[in-house]
DNA sequence: GAAGCAAACTGAGACGAATTCAGTTTAGAT
DNA sequence: ATCTAAACTGAATTCGTCTCAGTTTGCTTC
């Protein structure tokens, strides 16, 4: 679940890119990216408005590092839950949890990602902003990749009773992804409740002869 | 259908702001709001720069405008779509064929409102686009009233098997407009295939009794 | 414990895109 | 022909991002 690790590959213990980006997060996911002024993190992190050239190219940069962390931790995420499942309809269980599974923080961070997928669809001036940028597409790829394969499983064994996998694949992270934009901590549900129901609702959506176990 | 009409009750005839809105809807969708320089609008729609100003107090504002556009349609259709069925199932299947009734420009319109939800949620520094925002905040609340509306008439009367109205309706619009994140026209979908999967996917989702005929 | 070195950092200013200002032009009504 | 409000313009301003040309810091090696 750590939100940090990145580019030197041994971080020098002196470097604040750890909490430029967690400031980052806590900015960009409250007031918004647009409306984040990078000179405030600065600020926040109490260095001068020009050392944050020292870790990220650019504001975007910044961004685009912040969103290909957290696709990079779903992708973990959905592995480590889906491996222990041994049916179908368990692992898309598990995977919807495996999507809930966040600390505050970590709900900012993918209302972030949410909120400025657009950006992955053009290309990007700079060197670094691209590269992370393509990272970004791989691993979305690949979390639609994985998914589309749960849900291919169950079709194939019969537990899912839909026809296309892709398309399947591409509701359900819809459905999971979309909590995101109303989801607030300490709102009127839990992170607890709100896996559950989604279970749910993933399993009806595929529908799947199997439905979760309450909790 | 008409994307455009505004401010002015009485538009002048020589007024180009159907045109700025017709090209901004271009180009934001397009190409991305971030990316897209004021300028070029101008020069595409042939004014200068300084021009736009007096149609819009900001490139924000025009947004927003464009987004609470694309909302109050939203409204329209939904309201049109769902007064003729007489029952929830068939009034969902309405609703959601209601959803992708949509020329070209409309999806990257409705792609533009997907992208910026995020604006939002937090204040605007001017008097137009904070009003703007509030219009769309209460359109937004209208549509997941009035799907709330439909999903409770579906759970009294026995024919959607679910808790939560309100739950269910904003898992319902998550699942519709996440289709905008991958919809390209002449893409591998048809607007009409879509409509068709997705009516059935959104029937499972709320557990109709009732699933919609095919095509 | 001084020299060397790379990472971390800084203030001053350049740059670019949005926006303001102080008007001018245009089309239609009187 | 005159008047008016909408439509428009070029020049100048603003403001946030970013570049540049260095300086400081802390660790390593001799």
């Amino acid at each position: 679940m750590s939100t940090v690790d990145n580019a030197p590959r041994t971080e020098s213990p002196r470097s604040k890119r750890a909490v430029i980006i967690a400031t980052a997060i806590d900015r960009f996911g409250e007031e918004g990216f647009e409306h984040t002024k990078w000179a405030t993190i600065a600020d926040d992190v109490g260095i001068g408005q020009t050392a944050l050239y020292h870790y990220f190219e650019s504001k975007v940069h910044c961004l685009l590092t912040i969103m290909r962390l957290e696709l990079s931790n779903s992708v973990e995420r959905f592995k480590a839950a889906t491996s222990a499942a041994d049916d179908p309809a368990a692992a898309l269980t598990a995977a919807v949890a495996s999507a809930y599974e966040a600390s505050p923080r970590d709900a900012l961070q993918r209302r972030i990602l949410q909120n400025h997928m657009d950006l992955l669809a053009t290309k990007r001036p700079s060197k670094k902003e691209e590269e992370e940028r393509l990272l970004c597409r791989s691993l979305v790829q690949e979390i639609e990749h994985n998914w589309t394969g749960l849900v291919q499983k169950g079709i194939d064994d019969g537990t899912f009773r839909v026809d296309d996998a892709l398309l399947s694949a591409r509701m359900l992270l819809a459905l999971v992804v979309g909590v995101w934009r109303w989801y607030r901590p300490g709102g009127e549900m839990t992170l607890e409740q709100i896996t559950e129901v989604m279970a749910e609702a993933a399993a009806r959506l595929v529908d799947s002869a199997e439905v979760p176990a309450r909790a």
